[in-house]
DNA sequence: CGCGACCTTGAGTAGGCTCAATGCCGGTGG
DNA sequence: CCACCGGCATTGAGCCTACTCAAGGTCGCG
């Protein structure tokens, strides 16, 4: 059983009033200047501008999203980290994916009807916010764009592949492997990361567990002996990869390659 | 160990040109009449016949994507049966999710730069050629259907949104109930049920092993379970629902309902 | 008739689970 | 200032789900 504590924040209209004014416009994002995302031409960046309706402040707890409802907004992630979620009726909770800055989530809820799955902030967030309605503008008037949208459907999937593969196949002690040179990745591709072995990630041993289809108490054990081994070292929601040869050796990592990617 | 055997064969030009030849023009499509299929303006209709290039039947056994390459093709499923899977450089392998008629293949591979998943034929099949170029023809052109592709993208993510709840936090016993009644659903969905609670699912209980990250002497027994509580019945590539309820029960049935959805 | 693909069953093992207790903060209220 | 509590990490003990190895059985096919 996932052991998770339940006293979220829910979103409400107020939170969203508290911030409804826009207060960095699109072309002097300090995300869009990152190598990793293509450049936009002038017309997308107008368009996106006009696309976003402001910004959202959310605490860390906060739902974004909650699985069964559905949401009149998109988001694109500016600055904190989320995470996407799935439960069974018993309270058994699985990690689906994360959202770090630059993500753009929430297109399953307002493509289908409503929202199957749950997300949650694990940090404190500043959300880029789009009308769900837009999106439809976007598609009739900007192709590009709407290739990009799919083009970021499909590295979603991806990644949810991977993760499948992962909690289906791996043992232990591969999936932490896998998972931390996954989220080592991300963090570096955005910028985020303290030095090119070290990085920051907000994230609990319990949500480790629930990523990867473990119990608490044997991801524990099985960091430890990763610990152990000197392969890593993991500290108060900073890890560092000691080892990373023998980190992807055990992950058998398929290491994606940093695509140039869109940013809404 | 996934302990599945290999003698597949693999997609070569003389499969192309044997079958280049159009046969069932979009409009007089046999699918399209199903009530699960949004009707399609002509508009709509007649840029869908433009995009397909031709027809392709494979054996069963063909692999239509092979992980690390780059397919020039998409495919919408005529009829017949294909799965989806990743595998570990040891061979294990998880099969990601399936392919039914009128379900559309090969997006990933078109979007992002190079397959990462493999596809396989379960069955004899009839597929309906897009060249991979003309995409992007459709997103300028048609917004509608541009919609739709993302639709179908944000679709198969949910499914294995499903996928991965299932085999990260069920347990086999759970794990076969859900899939089993996501399996039913999908058949009977595009018309391919026996009966309401009879089905053909030309799969293994090695697929199913692969599907659920079990090893397949477990699944067998799982099943066997099953059949002894009298809530399915599995022979010969057919199973029946006895105990839908129950069934529902134990996986902890998220039913998704049923939603009108494209057809390309 | 032999072989390959698939299903079935037994026996023993192990990886991962649950229950339970402990330690370590950092925050809060008395 | 201290006691207490909640969230998180850690560790021990015992158990059980699911795995591996191995042997047959059935059926269809060349």
């Amino acid at each position: 059983m996932s052991g998770h504590k339940n006293s979220r924040k829910q979103l409400g209209m107020a939170d969203l009033k508290r911030t409804a004014k826009r207060q960095i416009p699109c072309d002097r994002c300090p995300l869009r200047g990152q190598k990793i995302f293509r450049p936009f031409t002038k017309k997308e960046l107008a368009f996106v501008k006009s696309f976003k309706t402001g910004e959202l402040s959310a605490e860390a707890g906060t739902m974004l999203f909650l699985e069964g409802t559905n949401s009149a907004h998109l988001y694109t992630v500016l600055s904190g980290w989320a995470f996407r979620y799935k439960s069974l009726p018993d309270g058994r909770r699985q990690i689906l994916n994360y959202a770090l800055p630059g993500d753009f989530i929430g297109l399953q809820g307002s493509v289908l009807t409503e929202m199957e799955h749950s997300i949650e902030a694990l940090t404190d967030m500043v959300l880029c916010v789009f009308q769900r309605e837009g999106l439809w503008r976007l598609f009739e008037t900007h192709a590009g764009l709407s290739f990009d949208v799919t083009w970021l459907a499909a590295r979603s999937e991806q990644i949810l592949d991977q993760q499948l593969l992962s909690v289906g196949r791996r043992s232990a002690a591969e999936r932490c492997a896998h998972l931390l040179l996954h989220l080592a990745q991300r963090v570096s591709e955005v910028g985020l990361s303290t030095s090119s072995s070290k990085f920051r990630v907000p994230i609990t041993q319990q949500h480790i567990a629930d990523t990867l289809g473990l119990s608490l108490v044997h991801t524990n054990r099985t960091l430890a002996k990763l610990t152990r081994d000197r392969i890593i070292r993991w500290k108060e929601h900073e890890f560092e990869i000691l080892d990373r040869d023998e980190l992807a050796e055990l992950a058998g990592y398929d290491g994606t390659s940093e695509t140039i990617r869109p940013l809404l």
